[in-house]
DNA sequence: TATGAATGAGAGTTCATTCAT
DNA sequence: GATGAATGAACTCTCATTCAT
């Protein structure tokens, strides 16, 4: 919706914190009145927009994914869809990551952002359980946990791609896509294809 | 000093956001007035108690990790140190992670905070590598890229300590200690000790 | 009228300060644009409620008194029936009298509503002058000043029916019954029927 | 104080419902902010006021009461006294029957002040029945049941101030206290004084 | 007749900050 | 140093009212 998008936008731009309510009504075209016609407060605007924008990204990811033939490019495909400025198509998304870090700190505090942020960790991480298994079922890759890898790998991802989010001197894209194929290969025991470690 | 301990407390406690100079000031024991005579605005007393306690953790770390003889140890002791929740004796510093979180969604948009930011990661991660290079000059490592390394591990740290303070029901302490000692043998190339695989 | 029978239960109910339009238009089952659409402003649609309230509690008490032989009779179930709480049969209008309070309350400063404030009050007056000189033509009463005592008689009432409306612990509807009864007995000049004072 | 005096002013002038913070702030010569410096609510402004004022108006009686030698004295005077408009010297306090009135509507719905008014209430029903009482006891007034008379008296009381101070057209200041006066001789059983009478 | 959408005008409240003492 | 008093600037939220359909 409209309103939604708009305050995914302001909360990208200003921060949780900082997004006011007037500014996204400014950023709808709107009164600052609908916005509270239609969510009932500024906590319930703020809470559908960051569930609504982590949807957009595993419906965007998920879609691109189920495409590929094996699970080893599914899993590369994720970690390249994952990390923030490796793709030049759509640059729009690069700081999405940054909506999962706002939900990360106020879920710190708001029991049921708590909930909505574990709920959809689980399914992200059910994503990749789901292509480890899928891999494992097809003798692509060997036996093992595949939640204990998922668990690491998703760690990983999260670590580098704050560092991305935060413009670090140190982090580019290709050094984030690198350690997170390199890592997945070593957990899950396949192995790295030529053009990815290339570029390291 | 006083005040600065009581905004780091209540940093923790509320979130930077929702830290008023109030609250500082209560926790400290005088006027909101006071807290404003030593410090000029409430960003001096935040930015100031951020990189306080980040020096604190520094400090903490340094110490105890020189005593140790070889950089494995010292490598192994570092990770046990940083994650939240491990040692038993001193669970008043479980949750500072939450600092460095808070710290990071500021300095997306603050550039002063930006800059503290890096600066503290860069000493962060010159901890690391200063252990890893020594472990390679006494021979105790085999050679390899210290800096990509560092980078790697403490990427993996970090992603795991958010989901250890955000109480997440799959993580534990034990998990991130053995699964980041791992990473790093891996990374550097020594041998995990005994004890910490078993409990993985 | 739907509406404004909606109305006078929600002024009752949250008092005349604080019904809203949407109260009213919810208790009527509509939508709040309708109500204004039939009466043009909020003002509108609190004025006639109360004047029909008041209307209503006019008129079913003329059309039960008329119907008594004697004016002593008949006053005596003029103040049965202004006593909130007194007849068990239609508690539903024992709180009727808020709605005189609400009235009085807003015709301090609305001149429009001390308007009609002061009708209702010279019509209510005169039920009760009607009566005191019925009775004086019929020699059932004495010789007297029907209006001083239809004033101290409503006053009497008035005073009371807020105690009562209050839920005061210290009066309740006999109480006020006999001494209305007392008092108007005492005015105007008769006999206090034997069943009223036992109770007292 | 101040405020609260303001407070009091402002809600006689425009009624509880229509008492805004800014006007209280307006009338005391301070900023809105400061009203809620002191009073951490308007709800609690304003149940402060009402209570206060109150308070003056039970001081004010009760101050002059106790000089008089005899029980009918004091019964008279606290009849004019509570008779709006009827002093020419102190006009300030002729429209304070508005605030009981007010603190009535309140009560109705605010358990809170329900409870402030019941005390107020029967603080100002012992006064009465103190006096009622003395004057039994020095043999000025015969035998008979002060709670009973002091409630029907002040019921009156009520009712025809409630006329006063909504300036009905058919009372006045003289006519309530006669009105009283000769109640009380009534109920409590003592000869009205040839002055009272002669202007009725 | 009936309504959902939309808005403007406030209102209370919060809070960093200033200043006199 | 230290504080209470005081304020201005926001900001969220409410609500009567309007209007297109």
């Amino acid at each position: 919706m409209q309103i939604i998008d708009a305050a995914v936008r302001v909360i990208m731009e200003r921060g949780l914190a900082d997004t006011r309510i007037s500014d996204i009504a400014e950023r709808a075209g709107v009164s600052p009145a609908l916005v509270l016609y239609y969510f009932d407060s500024k906590d319930k605007v703020l809470s559908e927009a960051l569930t609504y924008a982590n949807e957009g990204f595993y419906l965007r990811i998920s879609r691109e994914i189920l495409r590929l033939p094996s699970a080893r490019e599914q899993l590369i495909r994720l970690i390249e869809l994952s990390t923030p400025g490796l793709d030049a198509m759509d640059h729009q998304w690069d700081d999405e990551y940054i909506l999962w870090l706002e939900l990360y700190i106020r879920a710190l505090r708001d029991p049921e952002m708590a909930k909505d942020r574990e709920a959809l960790d689980r399914r992200w991480h059910s994503v990749i359980t789901e292509i480890i298994l899928n891999g494992q079922q097809q003798k692509e890759f060997p036996e093992g946990d595949p939640d204990e890898a998922a668990l690491r790998l998703r760690a990983l991802m999260d670590g580098m791609s704050i560092l991305l989010v935060l413009r670090d001197t140190d982090m580019t894209p290709e050094r984030m896509r690198d350690a997170c194929i390199d890592y997945a290969a070593h957990l899950i025991g396949f192995e790295v294809p030529e053009r990815a470690t290339a570029k390291s």
